[in-house]
DNA sequence: ACAACTGCGTA
DNA sequence: GTACGCAGTTGTA
């Protein structure tokens, strides 16, 4: 780069403001005042100003029409308005940026893109070098690198994921196409956010290919009739608005503006202005840089940030650019600079350093995602941030380098893995923690998990996944396991990745884990309850759910193969029936030729569509054509029948694992926003139960001989939660009586003795009370109960006036939603709702509905995990000498515990179980558990 | 081989 | 109407 050519820094401020609205939390200041997007645009101006440029300008939409909406009326016609709580944002951005010393450029009658476009254009051609900052890869159409000729060059940055692009092979390498090729890439593809559609089903992937072979869009379209399949007819029928597209994507580069380049000259900081701005919306941090009188922060954290390249974690976002990793940590630039442990003396100083740690994290390499398979090939570890290594075990190719013996480096590792006093951190360490039991480690003091503080902190935001959580917070793209190990059918064992390779990732792993622990667990600090869910609930759970999965469940394959038989008789005579009554045969797995059949064939009704328009063929669209023709029963009939053979009588018995004979589920900590679990592989938390056919499948998970199953369930949960929350007088009352709940509500809503409560009646209640707790409408109760839409309206409002306290709670916690952004649980779990303030009426609907259930659901979920906590804490302790278990925790379904136990134990494990249950969590109602006992999980119910 | 779509099992 | 995971088809890579 040229030192002695001046720096122009464009800022794309609407979208910058948006982006960090969007991707932080609802912050706000003692008043009550969002400021969440503000922190974070202040912190990337502050960033931005470290670099000294020499001119920088601000750039915002102003208000009115520009060329965009005469050329084309629905241009941007999807955009909801501005969140009120980021449009207050608004004005004091402006001012901060005033007071920082930037020029704010507002043109009427012209986006900021063609604002931006334009001085980046004039500026390098006066020899400027530009850099444009911004979240929005349009601009990448304007890159050009500088020092080739004259002129600047012109560079995008984009400092929320810390980006950078500066040359033509930047932008290639991101987007697959020259710079020059962006409009038509962006053309061909459209923009669902602003309205412009393109080639329907083109994505990057397509515009990309195209643009490869045809070079550009008239090249595209010139040759539009050579491109075959499904995709050419899309092609053709968008090539009449393409060139419209790209006119509209394509950032002007002349508008005329009545100042250039030279204009914007960084002015001076006005440091009492801002001073008193920093103060008022409480941004520590920024405050101290100017010497204010923030109060003290804590100098460590600080040191350590910087240290991993950060900048300011103190309660918002840290980030990274690609310059300031080079510059201000080798270590995560060049991952070559990680240890690869290979001699007896490189793995003594990594003990002495782990020793001496007062925390460290580690990860496990293996050659499978199912932990109860997986052999350990090797392990990570990381102390301080940049320092970490990676102990290859078992890596196993041609010309692999020697390595130490498994067994003795995991000898020489078991005292500190074991020693429940040094605390250890992982990233889904669950999966760790099998590996390692597995390989005879039994890790103790596993004391901190990235992704369940990611979890707890905001379940919503992001997936939870180290990659995510690297880039979210980190800013920092982490090697992939597809890079060293290659993806589909060309994945190779990561046992047989070469060793640098495999350091270069692995160590990684472990270092970005403690970096990000160091990020997270300050801001879960910082927010009001959630360290005691995280520390309370979700990190003592890890444990509990490690050995329920170990545990597994036994499953009767040969009751499964023989009910698959069975089941597979009965769907060959249904799927002759059918061809019989269809008069030709079609695929019955097909909805695409039942629809065909039923609807254009047959005439028959289509009353139910699918999301996207089509007639659906779903079991409530049958059932309403069941009348007219025998077809859509003998439909419902093969469907039933397939579902319990596809997914459970024919998967179940190959998930067998054949070294325990047992299946292992795997939880999900982090599975639902509600902080409910979820489990796959296989999913154990949905085996019918239903039917006569479906749950005759539970009588295949068994006890072995000697032992029993055990199944504690708890009575109506979620309502009682409701009763809880709501403390609605009558609800708790009922609740009290021990009354069956629907009867009584039926009777309260009815005017009716409890005995004198017919069939319909408790059906009807039923249904209401499950509609409330999913947030319903008077339409969703009309069609659950078959009834006009008035008269579920009567039925609601009759509720309503009986329990006064639930519809006031419905509305207090739609308020809380509205005003907070988030709903909490009993024991302070958050759930944010990000579509609470929606422009779009289903959106905001659907989140009010999902507020409503959140704290019901949710605490469910804290109460049973809690539970389960207790109860592995209580069985734990009932081992006998050789430490055999006289119980196992086996499943978790929801509200329902599942155990395997010795026959002369079962009464002691009832006893205590229930009461456990019901003790874990102190409610205005009773919880109320039942337990059954049986052979298998049928007879249990 | 992979993604989108449709449909359906549980609490 | 809440929260999930999974199987099968279809169309494309």
């Amino acid at each position: 780069m040229n030192d002695t050519a001046r720096r122009l820094v464009l800022i794309d401020g609407s979208s910058y403001l948006y982006r960090a609205f969007h991707a932080l939390p609802p912050l706000s200041n003692d008043d009550g005042e969002p400021t969440g997007a503000l922190f974070g645009v202040v912190n990337m101006l502050r960033a931005t100003l470290k670099e000294k440029p020499d001119y920088v300008a601000f750039v915002v939409d102003a208000p009115g029409k520009t060329f965009r909406d005469e050329l084309y009326p629905e241009y941007k016609a999807n955009r909801p308005p501005m969140p009120d709580e980021l449009r207050a944002q608004v004005q004091p951005m402006c001012e901060i940026v005033e007071a920082l010393g930037m020029p704010i450029l507002r043109v009427p009658g012209v986006e900021a893109d063609d604002v931006i476009g334009t001085l980046a254009v004039q500026a390098a051609g006066d020899g400027i070098d530009v850099t444009i900052s911004t979240s929005d890869k349009d601009f990448a159409q304007l890159v050009r690198p500088n020092g080739d000729g004259d002129g600047g060059g012109i560079a995008l940055v984009n400092t929320m994921s810390g980006s950078r692009m500066d040359s033509e092979q930047a932008v290639i390498d991101k987007f697959g196409v020259r710079p020059g090729q962006i409009v038509d890439y962006l053309a061909l593809m459209g923009d669902t956010v602003d309205n412009v559609p393109g080639v329907h089903k083109c994505g990057p992937k397509t515009a990309a290919k195209w643009l490869a072979e045809y070079d550009s869009l008239d090249g595209v379209i010139a040759h539009a009739g050579a491109i075959k399949g499904k995709i050419g007819d899309n092609l053709r029928e968008a090539l009449d608005r393409l060139p419209l597209n790209r006119t509209l994507v394509t950032i002007r580069t002349d508008v005329e503006l009545e100042q250039g380049p030279a204009a914007l000259a960084l002015r001076e900081a006005h440091n009492d202005a801002l001073r008193a701005l920093y103060t008022r919306y409480g941004f520590k941090q920024a405050l101290k840089e100017i010497g204010g009188t923030g109060p003290e922060q804590d100098g460590a954290q600080q040191a350590r940030a910087e240290q991993a390249g950060m900048r300011n974690t103190a309660a918002g976002y840290a980030r990274t650019t690609a310059a300031d990793d080079a510059e201000l940590d080798p270590a995560l630039a060049a991952a070559g600079s990680y240890d690869c442990v290979t001699t007896q003396a490189q793995l003594d100083d990594w003990i002495g350093r782990l020793r001496a740690a007062e925390e460290f994290a580690f990860d496990c390499e293996t050659d499978s995602l199912d932990p109860m398979r997986a052999n350990l090939v090797g392990l990570s570890f990381s102390t301080e941030p940049g320092a970490a290594c990676y102990i290859p075990l078992a890596h196993d190719y041609p010309g692999a380098p020697a390595q130490l013996d498994r067994d003795a480096v995991l000898d020489a590792l078991r005292p500190l893995l074991s020693d429940p006093q040094r605390r250890k951190l992982g990233q889904h360490g669950k999966y760790d923690l099998h590996v390692l039991r597995r390989h005879g480690v039994e890790v103790r003091g596993y004391a901190d998990d990235t992704m369940l503080e990611s979890f707890v902190y905001n379940a919503t935001a992001s997936r939870h996944d180290m990659d995510s959580l690297a880039k979210r917070y980190l800013g920092y793209d982490t090697v992939k396991y597809a890079d060293v190990a290659g993806k589909g059918a060309k994945a190779i064992p990561f046992s047989q990745v070469a060793l640098d390779d495999a350091t270069g990732y692995a160590a990684e792993d472990a270092d970005v884990t403690l970096r990000l622990h160091r990020v997270l667990a300050p801001k879960l600090a910082a927010v009001d309850g959630l360290e005691r869910v995280y520390r309370d609930i979700e990190m003592p759970l890890v444990k509990v759910l490690e050995r329920i999965e170990a545990n597994g469940v036994m499953v009767d394959g040969d009751e499964l193969r023989r009910q698959s038989a069975k089941l597979g008789r009965r769907m060959l005579a249904a799927q002759q029936k059918a061809t019989e009554l269809a008069g030709r045969s079609f695929n019955l797995d097909s909805p695409k030729q039942l629809g065909a059949l039923l609807f254009d064939e047959l005439k028959l009704p289509a009353l139910v569509k699918t999301p996207k328009g089509q007639p659906s063929t779903n079991e409530e669209a049958l059932e309403a054509i069941a009348d007219q023709h025998e077809l859509p029963r003998v439909i419902l009939e093969y469907r039933g029948l397939a579902k319990l053979r596809s997914t459970y009588t024919d998967k179940l018995p190959e998930m067998v694992n054949p070294d325990t004979g047992r299946v292992h589920t795997s939880y999900h900590q982090a599975g639902a926003a509600t902080g409910r679990l979820a489990s796959s592989d296989p999913n154990l938390q949905n085996i019918p139960i239903r039917t006569e056919d479906g749950r005759r499948i539970r009588t295949a998970f068994v006890a072995p001989p000697g032992r029993k199953i055990v199944a504690c369930d708890y009575s109506q949960i979620e309502l009682r939660i409701m009763a809880h929350l709501s403390g609605d007088e009558g609800l708790v009352n009922a609740f009290a009586s021990g009354a069956d709940i629907h009867r009584a509500t039926a009777a309260e809503v009815f005017g009716k003795t409890i005995d004198a409560v017919d069939g319909n009646e408790r059906r009807a209640a039923k249904a209401i009370n499950f509609g409330l707790m999913y947030g319903m409408s008077a339409f969703g109760l009309a069609k659950q109960l078959g009834v006009s839409r008035g008269e579920a309206q009567d039925y609601i409002a009759l509720y309503f006036s009986r329990y006064p306290g639930v519809r006031d709670f419905m509305e207090r916690t739609r308020e809380q939603a509205r005003e907070q952004g988030y709903v909490e649980t009993v024991f302070g779990r958050r759930l944010y709702l990000e579509q609470i303030h929606a422009r779009n009426q289903g959106l905001r609907a659907g989140a009010e509905r999902a507020a409503i259930n959140a704290p019901m659901q949710g605490t469910a979920a804290d109460i049973i995990k809690r539970a389960m906590i207790d109860v592995d804490a209580w069985l734990s302790g009932q081992a006998d000498g050789k430490g055999a278990a006289p119980a196992l925790m086996v499943l978790q379904v929801h509200d329902e515990l599942v155990f395997e136990v010795e026959a002369n134990f079962v009464e002691t494990l009832v006893a205590e179980v229930s009461g456990r249950m019901s003790a874990a969590a102190e409610l205005r109602v009773p919880l109320v558990v039942d337990c059954g006992i049986g052979d298998n999980w049928e007879e249990a119910h």
